[in-house]
DNA sequence: CTAAATGCCGTACTTAAGTACGGAGTCAAG
DNA sequence: CTTGACTCCGTACTTAAGTACGGCATTTAG
């Protein structure tokens, strides 16, 4: 399950730039494997989808540090707190969910109003996220 | 429909720093309404309501001129690059709350496994966003 | 085995989205 | 009718998330 790639490989696997990869090593999101003393550092292919992980997440609306916290649920699913944390994330992403769903319901709607020919009615895209 | 606010009073309402929504005038994000000469602005409440969308619309991913554009949907149901424009946020809306249902199944999952005890699984959060 | 491509690393620049500031004008409570 | 809070506007600063650059080392294709 390896592979090895090049950092230039990897980033062009995941879609991003060399330098995102080192800017994320820097960020602790992604960690730097050992240097062979005088050589060039390899990445195992697993990496790619990390990054994937972290550009999608990105789209989703969390930040690089939410991120961070995500991905160590995944090496930590032990403590209490880390339970907590999910939790929270949980609810975040439900939350999240639900007014996307509102905003697909509209952008729905009038999209089969264009169809429809049913034409100038108003679409109160902004009425739907109002709670709160 | 009214009630006529300062902008102090609409940057409270909506929960945003006043330098907030002379930002999203000049984006073109908000209308500024006429000055009455030599004389401060008034700002009907509908318009609070049009900043939230803008800060929940960007809690979702979106960029600004993404929320621009979706606002321009809301006065514009006419012509046909519109059904398009829609059709294709709609996609974009699906494909987010696909993402979004993964993690939220994954994170469901690491909290039930937190409460029943069932310990040391490795949760792969990052299996989940892989597709694509 | 050499030349072009990559990698390494530190530093500096960029872009999006705000935030802060300063000086002048305006409004409104006492 | 004054005083303190608020508005206006322009400009400048900040933060998050990259992106670019330059000089040197290493790798790899021909």
């Amino acid at each position: 399950m390896a592979a090895d790639l090049t950092i230039g490989k990897l980033a062009e696997a995941a879609g991003v730039n060399v330098e995102t990869i080192r800017y994320y090593q820097r960020r602790g999101l992604l960690e730097e494997p050992p240097k062979p003393p005088g050589g060039h550092r390899r990445y195992a292919s697993e990496q790619v989808r990390r990054v994937r992980f972290i550009k999608r997440a990105q789209a989703l609306g969390f930040t690089l540090s939410e991120i961070g916290a995500l991905l160590a649920l995944d090496t930590a699913c032990i403590c209490h707190d880390t339970r907590a944390l999910a939790a929270r994330k949980l609810a975040l992403i439900e939350q999240k969910m639900a007014d996307l769903a509102a905003m697909r319901d509209v952008l729905g709607g009038l999209v089969r109003q264009c169809d429809t020919g049913t034409g100038q009615t108003a679409c109160p895209i902004i009425d739907v996220l109002t709670r709160g």
